[in-house]
DNA sequence: CGGTACATTTTGATCGTTCCAATCGCCCAC
DNA sequence: GTGGGCGATTGGAACGATCAAAATGTACCG
């Protein structure tokens, strides 16, 4: 062979080398790439040939340049690691690849600076629109002056420090993360714990509030007493719940069960309470919140709120897609709810 | 002010908008922006201030289409939501960030299909390289066939099936498999088993296949036989492990031990045999792989092969990022050691 | 035979950036 | 006074696609 055409050469194949290749313009063979009505049957087939034989793939950067849009959505997550945010992630995934879309991933690890370089950095890729879940602190104002208000941005799970400027519209999904909590402590309650601690979390966090309000709310309602040395901190993961345990039985009257932040918090917190001799589920009731997969397989088990993380995932992707569809609609609050599932982690309060 | 260059205007802001901004030519602007010792002072101190004026961003996809480069990285993986992939995730995004690349994220579900998929929609976006982890069955051929010749690809934790195709100069990035399969059995062999099972995962995983190969190793090294029987399949999840924890009972003699495919199948199968009444630990040892963050924390805790996936996932962005700075070297295959990590669930067989 | 309708294809400008070669002052030396 | 050198800046053509408008051809009709 002669030609310079070959399959597989060195450069990459674009849309003058497939017209070249088989004597028609550039526009046609973009016509035959968007499967466009107008171009003849005959062409249509002498180009796909071409296409093939040269093994093109179409570069979607140069086409979004021109069209003046973006096939490609950011998703910046505070904890990727946390099987709850994986599961969301898939989700998400799930639900944007099957409207075409790509998704940008960037991890922040709960570091608001990583937060605005991550941003900063997605930013310049032009995506259509960003799923944030935003680091522990992160404020209204500087995520606003990131991102600007032309790109549409969807809070997921956590609310930002700092109320929301008025130009910067944003859609939120959120849990029912007062409800749920209320829900534990109330079926707690139900079981005849009075001494009810909540446990773990930072106070700057907002799911982490209104967790511990629909605890007090529940405690109120029941009137009972909240000892203030019955709301133990701690950092969102197992390490740290486990090592805060001791914390709960610093002051009298201890309490014999605790709502917790989350699961991960939960399961700490039973590994803290076997190592101090105290059995979770027999001499101190735990629950916890998320409903990951382990919960259902610890010893004992986690009585827990499931939120569906895969399913949050692939609505937060609707929600945006659909902001995108109609950009003038008004913003969104929508809250997802939660489920309580009740395993063997709860139970009564000891006999004495 | 009756300029129409206001700030936060309803296009998006480019260079010409500054360079008109502030009478100097897109050039320079460009110039500025790379921060090119040959403007002068005066002018990149009046441009920056433009640049702030106007909030401009940087479009990416405009510059790396001019210089035929490419600033993003695809990261296609078998199974997001399994904790060990999101480890991994997390750390090929830290490492990619940190060295200037995006990281555009596809998850195939296991499925070939959507591998093909995810892999053709990504490549559209003209990623610099791909790490990835095939779905189970995902053929050389196929993958050669969407991913070209052009586009390195780091193959990460799985080999694919049909032999690599010579063109297809491929690094690798995989775990020791064989090796820390055997040390499990050689530990439980030294606590005095002599009965050992190998359960869970497919046979037709190339990890599967070597985990096995390792497990074969020590007990044929020891003079231990090995009963059919106790080889059984079940999917990598919990779920299925549970299940099929009876087959290990069918048929006699029972085995009082199983080297488990990874942690996941190890936590269900405890699962299921506590289920049973045989507490694991104690009647029947357990052995994982991966080291997933709830091992430790199982009743009883999980011994296991640690493979520090986060490290792995900087692992394979800098094998990736080495293999850009300099495409011709050759092929690696790099292998990661795994750690035996011996905690309480595996225990010498019952004194009968 | 000229005109009009229709189907198909092409030309050239454009998206926002970078690269190359050229230009513009300006000062200094011979 | 002219030429050279140097620092700073610039115009215009790329990159690979799309779009609008214009240009082909072909057929049909009075």
């Amino acid at each position: 062979m002669a030609t310079d055409s070959t399959p597989h050469a060195n450069r990459k194949v674009t849309l003058a080398d497939i017209a070249a290749g088989c004597d028609v313009s550039r526009a046609t063979v973009s016509l035959v790439l968007r499967g466009s009505p107008l171009v003849n049957k005959l062409t249509r087939a002498r180009v796909e040939e071409e296409l093939r034989r040269q093994g093109y793939v179409y570069n979607r950067a140069a086409a979004n340049l021109r069209r003046r849009t973006s096939s490609s959505i950011a998703l910046v997550l505070n904890d990727l690691a946390n099987p709850f945010f994986a599961e969301f992630a898939t989700g998400v995934d799930e639900a944007l690849g099957g409207a075409g879309y790509v998704t940008l991933l960037g991890s922040t690890g709960e570091s608001v600076a990583r937060e605005q370089a991550v941003l900063g950095s997605l930013l310049e890729h032009d995506p259509a629109g960003i799923i944030l879940s935003p680091a522990e602190g992160s404020a209204a104002a500087r995520v606003l002056a990131t991102v600007g208000t032309h790109t549409p941005l969807l809070l997921f799970n956590r609310e930002l420090a700092g109320e929301a400027p008025p130009e910067a519209p944003w859609d939120r999904l959120m849990l029912d993360n007062q409800r749920g909590a209320r829900l534990a402590t109330e079926h707690l309650i139900a079981l005849g714990q009075k001494r009810i601690a909540f446990f773990g979390g930072h106070q700057g966090s907002s799911s982490c509030q209104q967790r511990h309000a629909g605890y007090v709310e529940a405690m109120q309602a029941a009137g009972l007493p909240i000892e203030p040395h019955w709301r133990i901190e701690c950092a969102p993961n197992r390490v740290d719940a486990a090592a805060q345990c001791g914390a709960l039985f610093f002051d009298a009257p201890a309490p014999t069960a605790a709502v917790c932040y989350n699961d991960a918090v939960a399961l700490g917190l039973m590994l803290g309470l076997y190592q101090r001799g105290v059995q979770p589920g027999r001499d101190f009731a735990v629950t916890g919140f998320d409903d990951i997969a382990e919960a259902a397989l610890s010893a004992p088990p986690l009585t827990t709120l499931a939120s569906k993380p895969r399913a949050r995932g692939r609505q937060a992707a609707e929600l945006l897609l659909q902001r995108l569809r109609d950009p003038q609609a008004k913003p969104q609050r929508t809250v997802a709810p939660v489920q309580l599932v009740i395993r063997a982690s709860s139970c009564p309060p000891p006999a004495a």
